[in-house]
DNA sequence: AAATTTATAAACTTTTTATTTTACAAACTT
DNA sequence: AAGTTTGTAAAATAAAAAGTTTATAAATTT
């Protein structure tokens, strides 16, 4: 049981990593973005697509697809280093900005959608309620959906300010980094 | 193509539906919560089981499991009606607050989690340190190590500040409801 | 207390998502 | 410009998640 020290070291490094990467269902990204995210990071240092691939143990095509998502999702950066041909990427190394970042993508992603179906929604009552023939009902049914639709729109208006609140830093004036 | 007024609210109805399903990622839960949600949510009153395995077309099962998902997440709570034998269930009709319960619940999860974690490890690490042999290098990796420790307990406590300034209605005060 | 209704648990099936393989295109070396 | 290396795209396969069915338990009614 007194195994070496130093495979103890990698064997505590690689238990971050995967904690890491269960844990990023919560951010809205797969484990697989985490266990990259992880692996650069305890590295210190950008990393390959090779190398990536390595440490994995996953194909090196997944790597560029991981990859292209982490730069997508505003946690990773290709970096240049003169004399080295190979593309290295990087990670965020401060995690409240990593959270941050997922945070906002995952909702200004969900937000657009939604704002774009709301006025679809909202334009399709208005056609309805202005050109067909309805009974006294139908008319008041129309009316709350519409009503429903304004809400939503309000909603993720919010939504938006608070992926603003986010964005911008104001949330660590009001919780501060400990 | 000029359907009945009457259908046409009806699929108006179920699109809402279907998008408030496709949402449900973003919100950390699957798309058949939040298909549930959103048809309990448009029914404006609390249905049974039977009910909803009817309108979603699942066994009732399925709807007893989603259910007490959402009772866990507090977004659904069981009601009683006198004279109804089966269980009711409604859900939360406020965005607001529903939001704010799935960013809890599923926060408060990944921290639990987390803290435990970095727990462990610390220990094992300091047990490391203190009962074992290692040149200067092993040792001052090890305490690389132990400091990223304490420094993922603080982020883990910092997300633990950030859910209370959800969970007590704070962040209303400066992301106000529209 | 037998029959019926309701809810849950466990095993199984289907569907969806993640990953790998294969093929190809672009950039770089010699 | 022929041969490598590197990166991406598309199709195929494998793994994981969601959903269903069957069986059983608990509560309720007659």
């Amino acid at each position: 049981m007194d195994e070496q020290p130093l495979e103890r070291i990698k064997q505590v490094e690689e238990q971050f990593v995967e904690k890491i990467a269960d844990n990023m269902h919560t951010y809205g990204v797969s484990a697989t973005v985490g266990r990259v995210l992880g692996i650069i990071y305890m590295n210190r240092r950008p990393m390959t697509l090779d190398e990536l691939s390595q440490e994995t143990g996953m194909s090196k095509t997944r790597m560029s697809q991981v990859v292209r998502e982490m730069v997508d999702l505003n946690i990773a950066e290709k970096v240049f280093e003169k004399g080295i041909r190979k593309d290295l990427y990087n990670v965020e190394q401060d995690y409240y900005q990593t959270f941050v970042s997922l945070f906002t993508s995952n909702w200004r992603k969900t937000i657009q959608k939604n704002k774009m179906f709301e006025k679809k929604m909202s334009a399709e009552l208005k056609f309805m309620l202005e050109n067909e023939a309805l009974d006294e009902e139908m008319e008041q049914k129309m009316n709350i959906l519409l009503k429903e639709t304004k809400e939503w729109l309000d909603y993720y208006q919010w939504l938006a300010q608070l992926v603003e609140f986010f964005d911008s830093g104001e949330i660590f004036k009001h919780v501060p980094k400990p």
